[in-house]
DNA sequence: ACCGATTGTGTGGCTAGCCAAGTAATTGCT
DNA sequence: AGCAATTACTTGGCTAGCCACACAATCGGT
């Protein structure tokens, strides 16, 4: 009884299978990244602004925010945040005062394996039951899907 | 300049390409759905409950719960927000007065159709740069992982 | 019949995420 | 040089979503 429920798909959905699919699997995906991520005292969403900070340090909150394709008032929380748990700082740039840099500190930055880890634990539960080669596909047909949904989103806002 | 950036893996993610890649393409999977939902005037999350009363009326908050696989609390607060607009009715249940039973109005159940104009002109999007037997492969790989996901979250609650 | 365990909801508190509005610093144009 | 426009960031306000706790109603065992 109730496997954690999933599939059922509803009939609204029904000429939606592959986005509907989309929905549920990140869900779920999600929600095994938040456990694991809650394990490292992280709120999901942070290790995408750490992993960034990991590859270069010192970087403005808006390289940030462009890199992670985030709302700039998101992203400004979060870092407040991070840096009230001690993982990273903030200082305002000499050369212009508005620009914050945000840098690791050694707390932050002792997070890379763990956060790495995170990834390649959740890599293989993903493809468990996958073949090579239908990992590879899928994984070229999430980046089309995501372009062609980017690419739609620009040109007609609504839809 | 900046086309919504997306791609660009951090080393941090390097061993979990399918991973990261089910994280991006959720994303603005969710953002475009966001958007036309907001059309409509309804908040992410409850084109989901509408579809599961729409399916079947006079739920419970028990069975639409279970069946969306969100969080009581999230349910609870939700549905109260979506009766306050005039989307649905609660009402005890005569013989078991905990039982809070969930019904459409003539305004919620007035958006069957354009919820499944949603998700139809979502899938179009999302498939239009994909062959047939890529979108077949896709959709059952995603529900592959997302069962793999499920499984090992059930059994290993963290890692 | 009673009293503990279970079930169904609600509430408080937190973060993520968006939009909209506001502030401060820099740039740019005249 | 001066003032408008842009840029970088902050704040407020809203919902989604989770966890933890609280509470009422029902169920169960004695």
């Amino acid at each position: 009884m109730s496997d954690t429920t999933s599939s059922e798909l509803p009939n609204a959905a029904r000429d939606g299978r592959l986005s509907y699919a989309i929905f549920q699997l990140a869900r779920a995906h999600r929600g095994h990244a938040a456990a694991m991520l809650r394990a490292l005292d992280l709120h999901p969403g942070q290790e995408l602004l750490l992993m960034q900070l990991f590859d270069r340090d010192g970087q403005t909150q808006s390289e940030l925010l462009e890199r992670v394709g985030l709302d700039h008032s998101t992203v400004s929380k979060s870092l407040r945040r991070m840096q009230e748990a001690g993982l990273v700082t903030r200082e305002p740039a000499p050369h212009d005062r508005r620009v914050m840099v945000v840098s690791l500190t050694d707390t932050g930055r002792a997070l890379q394996e763990p956060i790495a880890d995170m990834w390649r634990t959740l890599e293989q539960i993903s493809v468990r039951d996958l073949t090579p080669d239908q990992v590879e596909t899928f994984t070229t047909c999430a980046h089309t899907i995501e372009k062609s949904v980017r690419d739609h989103s620009r040109q007609a806002p609504v839809g």
